[in-house]
DNA sequence: CAGAAACTCAACCACCCGGTTGACCTTAAC
DNA sequence: GTTAAGGTCAACCGGGTGGTTGAGTTTCTG
């Protein structure tokens, strides 16, 4: 999940994305990169679940599906915590587990 | 950013570092690795912004910044929209604007 | 039908990442 | 004053990541 975010390109991708659902080789234009790399960008994104690809005559068209990120959210919400009210943080913290992801 | 909380073990020493300030070597007993490699993980999230490091004796003391983590949240936050609207029964309300599915 | 577009797939490559070990230094403890 | 604890540093290593190219397939277009 958040490896799938780490890369620039990806999240740019994220951002069209949630304007339109897009094609894998309009994805790609905007990027320096051959399309066979934009690709694999998608791919990781797909397998991350974060896009959901459909198959329309040759094109795929690939359509955001942001749902996952709730997990990275929540996850990070929590620490926002720790900055904006310090003390409501530590209670929170102590309830929260996250240790059962297998993701990297 | 995103890469920095890509890696299980750094995620968990936040969570560790969110509850007090740790050493280096109390941060690194959980995990199966060496302290050298523990360290390593130690320096991702100080150069990344998260951690700070301050030496007293022969110790790290490490204690968390988690002001950075404001950008991700900030990312994230705006894809909160696509999921939660997802999950309410309001999507239905909002149904006439930009997205519409052609059932796959 | 010919040719282009939109991909996939496999092979390859350079670099980064996460881990190790061993040598070393400084500080604390006894 | 030894010895142990807490770390750093450099070297090394295997596997993953991010990119390329080239060839092939299917579908659209003129």
């Amino acid at each position: 999940m958040f490896r799938a975010l780490a890369h620039p390109a990806r999240r740019q991708m994220l951002r069209t994305l949630a304007r339109e659902p897009t094609s894998i080789s309009d994805l790609a234009r905007p990027h320096r990169m051959s399309l066979a790399a934009a690709a694999k960008h998608v791919h990781v994104l797909e397998s991350a679940g974060l896009v959901r690809l459909t198959l329309s005559g040759r094109t795929r068209m690939c359509r955001i599906d942001a749902e996952p990120l709730s997990e990275a959210y929540e996850w990070i919400r929590t620490y926002e915590r720790l900055w904006s009210r310090r003390l409501d943080a530590l209670e929170a913290l102590f309830a929260n587990d996250d240790d059962e992801e297998e993701d990297s």
